[in-house]
DNA sequence: ATCCGCCAAAGTGTATACAATTTTCGAAAC
DNA sequence: GTTTCGAAAATTGTATACACTTTGGCGGAT
């Protein structure tokens, strides 16, 4: 089957949220992002329906989809879970790494660095995140960079959410400090 | 929005493609599908849609729906990232356990045990798998218990298509050592 | 002024229609 | 006998239609 198009939508719609120009908790009505998208009713719905299981959409019965806006209690769920494939793949690839898959990261890290220094907050949080995918992608796990993919979108948002109250997220430094310590 | 009747459908395909009714590979027809479950193709295109997202279904552009027939490598990879999750679990379970806890989990052995000796291969894995969504949900982690549900379905696909070849799966046995560590 | 019921408007849920693509199968060519 | 071509049949992808539910507001009763 051909989702190319849902996909474009998806993503168009992921990062509208990530980047938080959809709040939480606003509706999002499918005729109207089918008038956005220039598309019928039925391709908005497979993308809601998409965003709806990787949670970044909440649908509610015969009342329609709206962007996610996760419990604290979730939050914590959420980023626990994160921590620990996080955790344990650090270790394991202490272990695998190779100068080769070192340097990978090294330049991973540089640009974070320029992200930074061109105070670029959007791409510098996405690269935040695309460490630790890359990591998975190096230790050859395509299934947890994918799953890890998805936790990490959920973090975006409720970063977002709770921004004021939490800055737990790893900074470029201590992704340096790992990467150092390797 | 309402997907009742889009869940009933994506129940019944996992439990046919777990069960190894439906085998690794065969073609899901969307008319053959709605024609079996009497609605229209629309839901069952829901129902391959989300099933495809937690790979139990393979979908090719054009080309339709399939059973999900995961290489070796996936399969590795699956396993790498359960047992990923599983084993920090154990490690956290064991910090915050509790009598009561333990005696959950020891009632959910009985049932396990009880499966064996029926003979009834459907319900034991079944209680296999739910032993460690369990624990993740009397660590209350609710995230990291529906992730795991999601794991073990495709490890439940992968052993049946590897079956003869590999046998890694925890037993009984093996649940009953981990709870009596405790 | 507030509350209740009712009707219109808007929106969702499912089915169906239709265009586009793939598959199937038979006949012709080699 | 095998391969190739082409048209019919089947299947997928998207749009639209229609029934049902929710929402919002207006008028009247209290």
């Amino acid at each position: 089957m051909d989702n190319s198009t849902t996909d474009l939508i998806v993503q168009s719609l992921t990062k509208a949220i990530v980047e938080h120009r959809l709040e939480p908790g606003s509706k999002l009505a499918e005729q109207k992002l089918a008038d956005h998208f220039g598309v019928s009713r039925t391709l908005i719905r497979q993308a809601l329906f998409r965003m709806s299981q990787n949670r970044l959409v909440r649908m509610e019965p015969s009342r329609g989809a709206f962007v996610a806006s996760p419990s604290v209690e979730e939050a914590k769920q959420v980023f626990a879970v994160r921590r620990m494939l996080e955790l344990e793949m650090a270790v394991q690839f202490t272990r695998a790494a190779t100068p080769q898959k070192i340097k990978t990261l090294k330049t991973h890290l540089a640009r974070e660095a320029a992200a930074v220094n061109a105070h670029d907050a959007a791409t510098r949080t996405e690269l935040l995140g695309d460490f630790h995918v890359r990591i998975a992608e190096l230790l050859g796990n395509f299934v947890l960079a994918e799953l890890l993919r998805e936790l990490i979108s959920r973090c975006a948002l409720i970063t977002l959410m709770y921004q004021s109250t939490q800055d737990a997220e790893c900074s470029t430094n201590e992704h340096n400090a790992i990467v150092a310590a390797m």
